[in-house]
DNA sequence: AATGAATGAGGCTTCATTCAT
DNA sequence: GATGAATGAAGCCTCATTCAT
């Protein structure tokens, strides 16, 4: 990671320890209150320590949400390919990358949404560090899109769109999970996900008409 | 709209005047500095009025981020229908819909980003009148596509998935547009997008080689 | 002076007669207490106002320390000159600065005596400010003094070590108040003083004795 | 010393050599940046040694600040009566105070500087404790004052004022370093000043003048 | 004796909200 | 209707002191 949060005790192992007593704390508290509303105090009675230790491990309160957006970023760039090790087809590859992505999404729902809320209560430089990161993770999703055009599975479509289609299918999971919770489940999430994604919606009927329809249809208004 | 803001000002028309004047000032410092970061201070300057004064139209600082929401949710609940007025063919509708749905976002940029910043920052009940408004703009969608399926022009996809699928593609513009803006304009963006979503991706090939994927390839781990 | 401390509220008046609120009470409780032993909670309740509202007319704790020390410099400056305003006699004006400046200490006993404890706690910026002050009214009398050696009134000494002499005396009574108070009054205080210093020491026959004195009586040890 | 420190370590040369480490670190740390800005972890790294250890050998941090202006106002009490030992003539038992007391303020120039900034810092025994020691060394300087004046050497003038002048004469070495020590040296410093407390001012002319002026000339305004 | 992690009280400062004008 | 000074409740963070090792 190019930016490191510091802590003051020496010991790695106990730095370790208290920064995941910390982080476990933060993310359930930041995510279900928001960053701005959860106070020190309130962080430090969740993770079982003191106020005054938190600042043993950490300069700054922003730091504990660099710490608790840098793990599920880390946890992104680490399951994602260790799904597709050894996997030589690229379909394959990148069915089992959105089936990993969903997944390590519903181990951090939490995180997941707060990703989204806090980003801005960032300082620039840590929030560049965090952007860095996944677009370290999009740009293996986009590699195996890559992979898949040029063996002729795929069409050449826009990979860029595409790969963020995927990973906002993924997120949708944690974005939109107050609604999606009580109507399905991840196993279902997933493959109908994949299915729309990958089969496409026209039907042979509706190919043609969709081939009929007005160039300029969707221009500028 | 169900929670409605009260003011303690009798005249409408100045209601209004006022609260155009706040909201957009909001929208803006909101957006980029983040709700919990503006100052009521701040806001007042921006819009050129007294801190006092804000609080006749609006009864506290809460509100005056439901108002921003408000305002964007509604312009999708107008946007969207006004663009399908006396369409016939529901393809037709569903691409102009997208197409509606990408570029309100492009006028609103800032309130969408806001939107998933900051709807942790509202109470549950103010909450609940946003994520309403937004169910029934996703409801026009999903009733499209509904009929699309209806009329076999599209295959029987999972109609809320499909839906947050366009729904994310249209927000994606605004939440990752730090991504997007430097490298693409919006009418790609949104020809792209609905290729992708309605063309489907596989080759021929591809079709094959998906189809003798083993069934449970992305089940629990 | 060359450091400003702001204000957020406009009016120039409330601001005066707010900051001189401040300032009675800070150089009360400053030097009794000591500035780092104060706390704004107990400043703010000495000068009969809300906490909050110190910061409306100043930035921090320590501009209000700056404050309290531009005053009694300020008031140096402007006493002193005062006092010898239309004299002609250089040493009418020397035996009127001293008086004066013995006078003006002692209606600022508790803000002389904190300008020796705390001008270590003002940042170097503001530090310069009241040393410069400092130095502009020592000027004065060392132009004094100059006057008198050159019309023949006093020897010819080194002129800073006698600035120096006569600040501390007039210093001294402050600083070492709670030795003096009880023990003579402050006229006795200056008369005694101005003796000392203007009419020497020795008698002709201790005059006699120190010319005898070995030269290099008080060289390094 | 009327005011103990205790100490909950036994062996004593090792409470002197620690007390020796710590003394010399808060010495040069409180002096620069004052007491209440020098944290005890601030301190023991200088000394060398951890945080807790400090408190085997003081009861807490006013402790230290004792400590240090004890070690000066006792080197006071220790150097200015041997720079007399067994000087007959108490006129030069004065120049030789003098100049002594110079000497050991230009080897304590920190801790001089810190007794005048930080003794509001001390409670009023400990600041009781010092004042004593103060009293004390002025005391032998009265003494010799008394004894020139009983032997016709020096003019019945005010003893207090003019121990205390001196006694300023040496402190100021320290307190308006800033300004002297690039202007002048050290021996300069200390000759010019016994020249002009012993000397005094005046030519026989400015004595004329000076016996002219109207009495009342510094009396209340 | 020595270490340094841990505690928790309390300080400075901010800011949403109120109120007198 | 409008202003902006005033309030005071917290929040973040520091740091003297303690305690387990």
């Amino acid at each position: 990671m190019s930016t490191k949060v510091t802590a003051s005790v020496e010991n790695p192992e106990l730095v370790q320890k208290r920064r995941a007593q910390i982080v476990r704390a933060a993310t359930k508290l930041f995510s279900s209150n928001g960053f701005n509303n959860t106070t020190i105090k309130e962080l430090a009675a969740e993770a079982g320590i003191s106020q005054g230790l938190i600042y043993l491990y950490v300069r700054e309160k922003e730091d504990v949400l660099l710490l608790v957006l840098q793990q599920v970023v880390e946890e992104y760039a680490v399951e994602i390919p260790r799904s597709i090790v050894g996997v030589k087809s690229p379909l394959e590859c990148l069915v089992r990358a959105i089936d990993a992505y969903c997944r390590v999404v519903d181990r951090h729902l939490a995180a997941t949404t707060l990703a989204y809320q806090a980003t801005k209560s960032l300082s620039q430089s840590r929030r560049n560090s965090i952007q860095e990161s996944e677009m370290e993770t999009n740009a293996i999703i986009g590699e195996i899109i890559r992979d898949c055009i040029g063996q002729g599975i795929l069409r050449s479509v826009n990979v860029d769109i595409l790969t963020y289609q995927i990973v906002f299918a993924a997120h949708g999971w944690a974005l939109k999970g107050w609604y999606f919770k009580p109507r399905i489940g991840l196993d279902e999430y997933i493959s109908d996900t994949i299915d729309i994604i990958l089969n496409g919606l026209l039907t042979p009927e509706g190919q043609d008409l969709f081939d009929s329809l007005p160039d300029g249809l969707f221009s500028p208004v």
